[in-house]
DNA sequence: ATAATTAATCAGGTCTACCTGACAAAATGC
DNA sequence: GCATTTTGTCAGGTAGACCTGATTAATTAT
């Protein structure tokens, strides 16, 4: 298999690309944080980003937490004012977490810093770019799902989905 | 500028990527953990595989750590087994720092969890996709660059380099 | 030879991401 | 209507990545 040796280049660079975002930010004034975007308080602000007004146990579900965690990162946000809380209406035990205008904000600027060496690419490379990922991002749905035999974690595919989706729709509409 | 929308998309899928690699982790046995690649033991174990026998202040220099921190994280990772600690020779005051086998074993695999998702590209895709991530680790080594103009991180460029060109031949080498 | 510098250490701390266990207050099932 | 389930809270804990301050031991500079 030649391929093995293509195979390896490439995950050398892509080494060289992660450590690169780490660096990138350790020295630049925007701390937008690719380290802490998927986990704790940053998880939950993109699943909010999906979709707002969500109840913790909606976020227990979707991102694979304790509800003390939820809580815990919940209570941080609101702390930094990212979120805000309310109790619902209709059934006087969950708590409905919401963005603040701060906090859509700041979601948003979180997910543009990672475009910025995308620069470097011309449209056909971008096209390319935008091929790979796909396929890449394929094969690691498929990955996972198979890791994961007990398909609970839909909720983290079927939330992806929607993120996902959602962000592209914003940046076409823009 | 049309490219703005190709680049959002772009960046959309490099999201979903990125938190694709953090959900993998976590129900995956593979301990690889993409996370702490780049990060106290694992940034150590990461220069250590560019050049053994470092000691700890080239360390310092080399990924911009406080010496206790370097002393921390490499006091744990003797405690795993991963490297060893003795004092130099010729200047009594140094400790020089080197991977064990296991420690050598252990950077290999850490490394290698990585390509996994590349079995979705085909040749084509793999050259594509090299090409990309030269040109973008470009752009960020020239960002960095521009973001820290005192210029002292140079150490973290040279070092980059040296990794990233040894992890290369290694592989070629396979 | 004494002063200044260098490499590393010890002690202690902060902050973040998690977790478990115990529990209260609502909602629902029978 | 009481037992059970559900949602969330409080208290407390682990572990990792950092950091500052104070100190020691070895080296070099004058």
């Amino acid at each position: 298999m030649a391929d093995l040796i293509n195979q390896g280049k490439t995950a050398g660079k892509l080494v060289e690309f992660g450590m690169l975002q780490n660096i990138a930010e350790d020295d630049s004034q925007h701390k937008n944080d690719y380290k802490t975007l998927f986990q704790g308080q940053g998880k939950i602000l993109l699943a909010l980003s999906d979709n707002d007004d969500l109840s913790q146990k909606d976020l227990v579900d979707r991102l694979n937490m304790t509800p003390q965690s939820v809580a815990e990162f919940v209570r941080k946000l609101e702390g930094r004012g990212l979120v805000s809380r309310k109790k619902s209406t209709t059934d006087k035990r969950v708590t409905i977490v919401s963005l603040t205008k701060e906090g859509r904000l700041e979601t948003e600027k979180r997910m543009q810093v990672i475009p910025r060496f995308l620069r470097a690419l011309n449209d056909e490379e971008l096209l390319q770019f935008n091929n790979i990922l796909d396929k890449i991002n394929e094969q690691m749905y498929l990955d996972i799902k198979n890791a994961d035999p007990t398909l609970q974690n839909k909720y983290h595919q079927m939330m992806l989905n929607h993120v996902m989706t959602k962000i592209r729709d914003d940046k076409k509409e823009l």
